[in-house]
DNA sequence: ACCGTGATAATCT
DNA sequence: GATTATCACGGTG
């Protein structure tokens, strides 16, 4: 058998900002139902703690964002606007709440529709609410493997989306992508 | 540009 | 328990 290849929990046991670079070009895995769906990721943004007013956790420790206190390589998924699911991996030590959302992904095998957009990612992986808070790294149907990363003269940085309410913290270049990637959200086809 | 949609959390009675 | 404001989006015009 060849070696184990999926992400262990000390990758994601750091601050979110190293998190989201360093998930660029790593592949994401959904597996159910006999089914194998897998991406390689090409966008990301960080949530960076309780103080940054864009993170869900900056309102205190709640029902909802209880899973990005905890242990670090651990799904975080929620609903926004009423009908789109959003991923996150959480990060940092147990006691912190930090964590990294996955935003797009290039399809690689077994996704149907689109995968740019935290909203549509979900729905071609069937990631919903049910995923939330399982181990990413203990063979619950929810993994990354290693892929083949992306340089840094690939990647880009720059505000993140749809936080425009979080004053100075809307600013802060927390958003990364795959230069080279036609799968980053918000461009046309 | 506009708005659907329902969970979430805060703020009431 | 009920009401309200808000929202890490996406589809349509």
């Amino acid at each position: 058998m060849p070696e184990s290849r999926v992400i262990a929990r000390t990758f994601y046991n750091r601050p979110a900002l190293e998190v989201a670079r360093e998930l660029l070009g790593q592949r994401l895995v959904v597996s159910a139902g006999g089914q194998r769906r897998a991406g390689i990721i090409v966008e990301t943004e960080a949530y960076v703690g309780t103080h940054d007013l864009a993170c869900h956790a900056s309102k205190g420790r709640t029902p909802r964002t209880e899973g990005m206190f905890g242990p670090p390589g651990h799904a975080y998924v929620y609903l926004v606007y009423g009908m789109h699911h959003c991923f996150n991996a959480v990060t940092c030590p147990e006691g912190e709440a930090a964590a990294v959302l996955v935003r797009a992904v290039a399809p690689d095998a077994g996704l149907e529709g689109r995968t740019d957009g935290p909203g549509r990612l979900c729905r071609a992986y069937g990631l919903s609410r049910a995923h939330d808070r399982l181990d990413l790294c203990s063979g619950s149907g929810v993994w990354v493997e290693v892929g083949e990363g992306v340089a840094r003269r690939h990647r880009r940085c720059g505000p993140r989306v749809g936080v425009d309410y979080a004053g100075p913290w809307a600013a802060k270049p927390y958003r990364f992508w795959d230069v080279r990637s036609r799968w980053v959200s918000g461009r046309r086809a």
